[in-house]
DNA sequence: GCAAAATAAATGTCAGACATTTAAACGTCT
DNA sequence: AGACGTTTAAATGTCTGACATTTATTTTGC
């Protein structure tokens, strides 16, 4: 196989398995970097540095001074979100994907969750979604401002779902689409459709009519599909597509 | 804030923001660690340290040599896959996440590409269902064959949809489960069935009639939750529910 | 002109030192 | 004996300087 990697690598790669097998429990201390660096029979810099590796990993923490150390960290679900949505933008933002296709990507995996939503979401998360939509209302607010609050609302709207697996899925999804959804400008006329449709969204999950979230889901993911095109389309006439 | 942070995590988090904020374009070239060093004011193993966590989470590589150094990352859908697994593969096991809310997210998720999949699924795509269900038919196949079988097969359901976007963020899902499912015994029963829900569902993506598909995948799940609960409730007699 | 050798620039690795943090061990006073 | 300050030890964090290795470029020799 590829063994031309690095020492740190290889002892990151070495050390991310024992933690991935049960070998390393959580919370488990690591041996010190003094004693790693004889156990790999490398310096104490080629430890470190493997080290740093599994930490931006959130795969272990570290503790300095006396009973300090390396810890096998336990994966909080805002680690994951963090890192879900970091990797998602990255991905969406190099270009690979054009809104279409991420926007399709987002509003399927949404209406997977409006079922569960409309059986399970409770007060707050209706009421999270309500003052988002009043947010959404106040025309002195920007464009930015307005993806943002969007985003908020959907994600209440996947929240409701009480499954933290499918937030965690979701987080990346959502998220990592609001660059892309912040090219758009939006018009009050396009405010007003959208808010009306968060409105008509946030009654059906009140109704926890689950059939009418998914049509105007429906109704939604095409009315974005069109304004990403518009602007697709007034881009054409600036920029030569690929 | 919490400035109480390394200062190689420090020093990542800037060149980050720089990569995400697409001030480093893709494939760009990263100053040496000699001139990082002398920029940030720090010693070169400290921006070595930084460029390691940098390189664990596929945002920058490097290269030896005369005009080597650390360049931009163009993150890939494989890198992206093989992160996200490894993330909800350690999410899931480390007990935050029973069987039940894994696999509700599972297949709430596959349920929202089936549509798409029945539209768009190739014969390719239909073969390797096939083919992964001639697999699954073997008796003498181990119960972790089985279960990578299974992974396989929905994959390629889902990779039917011809969505990239939608492939990642299920690979999370559908790969995570895979280790929880391994603890599932399955008998020739089980197997008998789940096989058949396989054919069924492979014949009604062939007639690209997405409403049979959705059905049967609904039935999948509950059958899939109640093989997870069988074994929850064995395990009961042994060890103490929390 | 072309192939081999030297060169230079970069990352990879090592060794050792010092700084800083932190908990525990130790004393000292009441 | 107990409370409180001090010392100490163990660990990570940082710095410095050196050498090894890789690789593209430049030079040299024929």
């Amino acid at each position: 196989m590829k063994n031309e990697t690095d020492l740190s690598a290889q002892i990151a790669r070495s050390i991310r398995d024992a933690i991935v097998s049960g070998d390393l429990l959580v919370d488990e201390r690591l041996p010190s970097e003094a004693e790693l660096s004889e156990q790999f029979a490398v310096s104490r810099s080629t430890v470190r540095e493997a080290l740093k590796r599994l930490a931006a990993q959130s795969l272990i923490r570290t503790q300095r001074g006396a009973t300090g150390g390396a810890f096998v960290n336990r994966l909080t679900f805002k680690q994951a979100y963090g890192q879900q949505i970091t990797t998602s933008t990255l991905l969406l933002s190099m270009n690979y994907v054009d809104f279409n296709t991420a926007c399709e990507a987002r509003f399927a995996l949404e209406r997977a969750c409006a079922p569960l939503s409309a059986q399970r979401r409770t007060v707050n998360h209706l009421a999270t979604m309500r003052s988002e939509i009043d947010r959404q209302s106040q025309s002195c607010l920007s464009d930015e401002d307005f993806c943002a609050s969007d985003v908020a609302f959907h994600r209440a709207l996947v929240d409701g779902a009480q499954n933290p697996v499918l937030s965690y899925q979701l987080a990346g999804a959502v998220e990592a689409i609001e660059p892309l959804m912040n090219m758009i400008t939006f018009s009050a006329r396009n405010r007003d459709h959208i808010v009306k449709l968060h409105t008509e969204i946030a009654g059906a999950l009140a109704a926890k009519d689950a059939s009418r979230v998914d049509n105007i889901l429906a109704d939604l993911a095409t009315y974005t599909a069109q304004l990403g095109q518009s602007v697709a389309d007034a881009k054409k006439y600036v920029v030569k597509s690929n």
